[in-house]
DNA sequence: TGTCATAATTAGGTTATCCTAACACTCCCC
DNA sequence: GGGGAGTGTTAGGATAACCTAATTATGACA
């Protein structure tokens, strides 16, 4: 027993984690996850994605239909965790500890990801009480890999009242992608939904930190993918 | 609004910071560091300090005498206390926050060192207190790159019953150097002065972690070059 | 003062990551 | 069901670091 797991994991590349990062994210909700979304995600040319794609699958961290798409392998999946699980707990850290605020965190943690240790993780994780959440309200991978499975809702069929954040925009059409992001209806914003219109009429929401509201009409609405929001927690402000 | 000032810089590689660090450490008694000074410090090949002592004095950060060695121009100096800076409230951070020991600090801390902001750095310090001194008692710069000169005394010198950090070994004599390792005395070792015989005898002095004693005779105790340690604990001022 | 060990440098090569330009595949649509 | 628009991939290079092997400079000493 030589090629077992461990001599088969000569360490990450900082790039590589940046990577599976990306491709975790990209293909969460359950599909593919193309050359050119993970190029625009880590803004680098989709050529240099395949060749990253070529030698990611060759080590067995994702599987890759040429053309179609990659997904990450178990192997791979691990790793991405891994890295969610420390963005996750700097931000927090640095929010709970060093006054952070919801801004500055995310490019602090996104350097510091890929230079802490595993001990110091965990210490951080102890000094803040082993939490669920980051201040986003992202739920905390555990140290052993698993993930509090969050379902998104289509911000149509969202409850009045509740709180959301906004995870994915179910459209590619640039139009309706302009019109969202000119609305700041982006991935990441936090929103309540306070009222709906009756005969699939369109959804009133507030953004959360400012409180301007938006109306959304049924179609839009349709594609606006949202995760409900653990009730207490940190979290307020968008990314 | 400084950052206008610091644009002729662009953002040193971790390479290039290890090096400046390894190259003030080994120049800060004033003389040149010699490239296989440096490569044994860095461990790498001696040909990739020649390149890379070539391109970091292109860009001004070092001189270089060929065959010489090099010193730090005043921004590769500055450049470096920047780390040491970092590097140093890093250790001290992590020793009174997280729970860690002199052991597992220094590791971390060199890792870290080139992931965190100016901002992080500074959040640091302001909840450590604005310390003087890291944990091994070597003195922090300030933000503004100024450091604590310290100078040094030979052990020969050195009163019974003060504390020291072994800082230089004076000579380049493989024998005096390999029997000096041997001995557990090497930069960087903590001792006190246990007693000196009279008329230019040998010094006694005890190793500060295990106790172990040694017996230096004047030859060999005149070349080695110790600072007196501050006397309290660390962190000075730690809040 | 010439020899030679040692240290430093140059030559030539590797790997990881990125780029631009050119070519290849898919699939929608008429 | 054949053309394209738009993606994806290959080709060919660049740069930052590193390495080993070969060459050159320095300085101690016989």
């Amino acid at each position: 027993m030589h090629a077992t797991l461990r001599d088969a994991t000569p360490p990450l590349t900082r790039s590589v984690e940046d990577y599976l990062k990306a491709i975790y994210h990209l293909s969460s909700q359950g599909g593919f996850a193309s050359t050119s979304e993970i190029a625009a995600m880590l803004d680098v040319a989709p050529p240099s994605v395949s060749g990253m794609v070529k030698r990611l699958s060759e080590t067995g961290l994702i599987e890759h239909v040429p053309y179609r798409g990659v997904q990450l392998t178990a192997q791979g999946r691990r790793a991405a965790l891994k890295m969610i699980r420390r963005h996750r707990i700097l931000e927090l850290y640095l929010t709970q500890h060093l006054g952070y605020d919801w801004g500055g965190v995310h490019a602090e943690a996104e350097r510091l990801e890929h230079a802490v240790s595993d001990d110091l993780i965990e210490r951080m994780a102890s000094g803040l009480g082993q939490p669920q959440y980051d201040p986003h309200g992202d739920p905390i991978p555990t140290a052993a890999g698993e993930i509090e499975e969050t379902e998104l809702v289509a911000l149509a069929e969202a409850p009045v009242g509740s709180k959301f954040e906004l995870r994915q925009v179910g459209t590619q059409d640039p139009a309706r992608l302009r019109y969202l992001a000119e609305q700041g209806l982006v991935p990441g914003v936090l929103l309540t939904v306070s009222e709906r219109q009756p005969f699939n009429g369109p959804t009133t929401i507030a953004l959360v930190p400012s409180g301007d509201r938006r109306v959304v009409g049924r179609e839009l609405a349709l594609v606006l993918w949202c995760r409900e929001m653990p009730v207490e927690g940190y979290g307020a402000t968008a990314r």
